[in-house]
DNA sequence: AGGCAAGGGTTGTATATACAAGTTGTGTGT
DNA sequence: ACACACAACTTGTATATACAACCCTTGCCT
């Protein structure tokens, strides 16, 4: 599992074609060899480096330029382009997939994860209506061992039972409940914030730096399943903090 | 010597094929003849429909997939995407609205409306190609007389020719927008930063406070429409701060 | 009845080819 | 020196074909 990117279990299974060519362009974008604006190889170059159909190489040329990567005009050529126009809408991203796929590594800490007493604001928040448990977990999300987010979680307990057990170094709270309970919906309320000491502490930053802090409640058919405040230093967490929706 | 026979330059350059395959399936939808969930004709089924190959069939329908607008499956076919994933989750809320509707009063005060030099990074982010001209505004918007969010908008001068007639005090530039070029579709980054000085006088706010920043391009079916950048102090935009998506 | 294998249908990847349309640089003629 | 025509190159659209990977149903066998 050196290079694979996915995270689909495909033994040696290899890649397509067109995925290796994009990422030896995006290798290059990242690496500085080609800068903002540059002319990257045309279609027919790539199909002689690679020996490959030239449409298998315009299928790399055409994702990356769907992606805002790279900017394509008739008749003059592909280039890099120079802002993260990111276009992708929707769906709530897995931090862990947003980290692989501009090719840095995840790693999640652990700091909490325990059953605790459930105040009135989180029996609003989650819906609560007798008295039921509710778990806490504290995250922190390392890209490239540079901590870039603290995902602070508290979670129905009575849906999801089996959340104690977990062990989120291996598998995000977010893509854990999404196997148990699909997700229909969230909610998202999104503010810039100075975090507090404590949390300033876990991201290794100033008290001073603006962070962005998104308060996420996920919902499944039975009802809400979690809350979570998600704080990301601006400074740090570069294309992503950049939720892009 | 352009080939001028009787077919006079024809501006009405008729569509590509697969754009008319795009089109059908949309209508489709949008009518609700083809709820949610439902399957959508065949790679094959379509190429003997429109009497085109399969590969233009299958660009329509990639297309559309990766709008979010249908979901595939190998081996089983190509679907209607659910609510969830389809709407574009993210509403754009017009701030006048937010503000009417937690009963405060919402005022607009421009600041600049003018036409500026396009740089490279604007050409690329309003998709400009020749030598189209750019309008720039400065609105402040106040709620209850107090600052709240300040709106930085590139326009597009040749799809939107009139925005420099306006007055931005009765009317929002988004209401504008919509109303002459309906939207279709957003995309937003959203950043925690510190606002730059001239900024954060507008907003009479210190240098040091958080704010929220959301770059908005926002598109129609002529292409992007305009660029904005939204700026809101952390700790004055109470409710709204809060993009909810 | 239950489990399993086979087959048909559907999407995914890949190749080879052709022409259209737009950009850029070269060179010629005036 | 300038304008124009043209060639070379690049991306856009389109077709025809082949095989792989996967899903689902059918039907056979135990």
């Amino acid at each position: 599992m050196a290079t694979n990117s996915d995270n689909t279990v495909n033994k040696s299974a290899k890649p397509a074609k067109y995925t290796v060519i994009k990422q030896y362009i995006c290798e290059n974008i990242e690496s500085g060899e080609w800068p903002q604006n540059a002319k990257v190889p045309s279609e027919n170059e790539l199909t002689q480096k690679f020996d490959v159909s030239r449409m298998t190489a315009r299928r790399a040329l055409q994702d990356l330029t769907e992606q805002g990567i790279l900017v394509r005009s008739q008749g003059a050529g592909t280039f890099v382009a120079t802002f993260k126009s990111q276009s992708s809408l929707l769906e709530i991203r897995n931090i862990s997939d947003e980290i692989s796929e501009r090719g840095h590594q995840h790693k999640a800490k652990q700091l909490i994860l325990r059953s605790i007493a459930v105040s009135e604001e989180l029996a609003i928040l989650l819906n609560l209506k007798n008295n039921e448990h509710v778990y806490y977990s504290e995250i922190l999300h390392l890209e490239n061992d540079e901590a870039i987010q603290l995902e602070q979680r508290y979670v129905n307990a009575s849906l999801v039972p089996e959340y104690l057990l977990q062990d989120f170094t291996q598998i995000t709270p977010h893509e854990y409940l999404s196997s148990v309970a699909p997700l229909t919906e969230a909610t998202h309320e999104i503010e810039a914030v100075l975090a507090s000491p404590e949390v300033c502490q876990h991201l290794e930053i100033e008290t001073n730096i603006p962070c962005l802090q998104v308060k996420r409640r996920t919902w499944s058919k039975q009802g809400v399943v979690s809350f979570a405040i998600l704080t990301s230093p601006g400074n740090k967490y570069r294309l992503g903090s950049h939720l892009v929706v």
